[in-house]
RNA sequence: GGAGAGAUGGCUGAGUGGUCGAAAGCAACGCUUUGCUAAAGCGUCGUAGCCCUUAAAGGCUACCGAGGGUUCGAAUCCCUCUCUCUCCGCCA
């Protein structure tokens, strides 16, 4: 959420940032600003009025432990009264209507995001490793997993439905061993503290997260509950701090945490179509961290070289890209995307995008620190990034890792986890 | 799912209609003193919004789990909800 202050002070500087993002975000800032000024005028005038009942309130209780008559003005102050509730209704919708529109308008691009329009202006910022050159056709993850028994969506079209799938044997057992070999890395390598949260959360949560109001249609809901199914980790773990006040010298804090994630991909192009790319579940380890603000930049390139060694560990080649502010997502001020090759796909993909939010999410959260100098309360910043999603990962790994035979070379990290060096069917 | 109890400031805990934003204690912070690893005295010590200000200062309002209601006036009375605890039931 932005600052209202900001918006009313800074508004010019406000729109021109937000036009950048190429949305429609920033036509609502003079409906924010004229739905403000009506706003405090109500608050205003109730105020004076709850000022002057307070007062003459005590004078009546004064007066009627005296013995005086105080009908008259009790009268009086009942017109008051009624005049109060009526403005307190006023400000109170204006005040609704004023926070909804703020919860629908994205954040600010940071100066240090690069200009674009579009995905296709998204500047690559490095690259790790090289495309393997293989002595042979290289096969598809789906046509290795079938031949190896790894994982089928058969079944999981039986038991659940399309875009979610079912490991099994040593295919399940390769799902774990990455799982355990990511907590390990970015809590005994990176020092994160590691969490297990709970799946599902509250609107509340979602709400501070930027998943809700504007992106409902995504999450998968139990209305009897008022409960959802978390899409990322991101959302229980860094509504743990919410309505906070954190101890400012516990800052960085950074957790790490592995859940599955829930994602109803409404209106996503070929849903189920392509193996393990893109499901209605998948597994994902999330990195979070909440840091002073001056710090944040910092964090967030630390955060991304976090992830970016669990490609290095595993020998996979990737690329890492800055999205540009017309491909930014709705919180965020600044976001890396790390991409890894997938030669059987023949393409790069996404397993992790880290995000620095500034304030945007601590100030919908009311996450705050007190600042050690001037004793104020101050919104804290906040980052993520996937630490990395799971599916994919599985994916570049048996697509790079394949030998002519079908059979899979483990990297030398992942074969304690896993318990032997190579798969074979 | 059933029955009961409860929810007050960082913590403990008073307060059952009228200068209560809230006693007291603890913790914390600052100063003073004694001196030593602790103690005493004094002081400060919630959050947010609005107004006025360049700002500081100041004024006002709201907040005693949340939301409604009664009343001139609500932490205090009434209703609904949420959460916590205890017991019963069910259950991995």
């Amino acid at each position: 959420m932005l600052d209202i202050r900001i918006i009313r002070e800074q508004t010019d500087r406000v729109k021109a940032r937000l036009r950048l993002r190429g949305g429609d975000g920033w036509q609502s800032i003079d409906e924010v600003l004229s739905l403000d000024e009506s706003r405090r005028k109500a608050e205003t005038e109730k105020q004076s009025l709850q000022s002057e009942r307070n007062r003459v309130s005590r004078d009546i209780g004064i007066a009627k432990k005296q013995g005086g008559d105080t009908a008259g003005v009790e009268a009086r102050m009942r017109a008051i009264g009624d005049r109060i509730t009526q403005l307190d209704r006023e400000a109170g919708e204006l005040d609704a209507r004023q926070e909804a529109l703020l919860l629908g308008i994205p954040n600010l691009p940071h100066e240090a995001c690069p200009e674009g329009q579009s995905a296709e202006d998204n500047p690559e910022v490095r690259v790790w490793g090289a495309k393997p050159d293989f002595k042979f056709e290289p096969k598809d993850h789906v046509t290795l997993g079938k031949s190896l028994g790894l994982f089928d969506f058969e079944s999981a079209v039986k038991i659940t439905g399309s875009a979610f799938v079912v490991y099994r044997g040593q295919g399940a057992r390769l799902e774990r061993a990455l799982i355990n070999f990511l907590l390990d890395l970015h809590t005994r390598e990176h020092g994160y503290t590691e969490i297990l949260p709970p799946f599902l959360v509250n609107a509340a949560s979602l709400t501070g997260t930027t998943q809700l109001p504007k992106f409902s249609d995504q999450l998968y809901h139990c209305p009897e509950d008022g409960l959802y199914l978390a899409p990322t980790a991101e959302v229980p773990v860094t509504n743990l701090h919410r309505d906070e006040i954190v101890d400012t010298a516990s800052l960085p804090i950074k957790y790490t945490a592995y859940t599955p994630c829930f994602r109803r991909e409404a209106g996503a192009a070929g849903v189920g179509t392509r193996g393990l790319i893109r499901m209605h579940q998948f597994d994902k380890v999330e990195l979070v961290k909440i840091t002073l603000p001056d710090q944040s930049m910092e964090e967030l390139e630390k955060l991304t070289a976090d992830a970016e060694k669990v490609l290095q560990l595993l020998g996979l080649h990737y690329r890492v890209i800055e999205l540009c502010t017309g491909d930014i997502g709705f919180g965020s001020a600044k976001t890396y995307d790390i991409e890894v090759w997938a030669p059987g796909q023949g393409t790069y993909l996404e397993v992790s995008s880290c995000s620095n939010f500034g304030d945007y999410q601590a100030r919908r959260m009311k996450l705050r620190y007190k600042d050690p100098e001037t004793k104020k309360n101050v919104f804290a910043h906040t980052l993520n990034g996937s630490g990395t999603a799971l599916a994919r990962l599985y994916v570049a790994l048996l697509e790079t890792c394949q030998r002519e035979d079908g059979s899979i070379a483990l990297p030398a990290a992942l074969q304690a986890y896993f318990g032997a060096a190579e798969i074979r069917g």
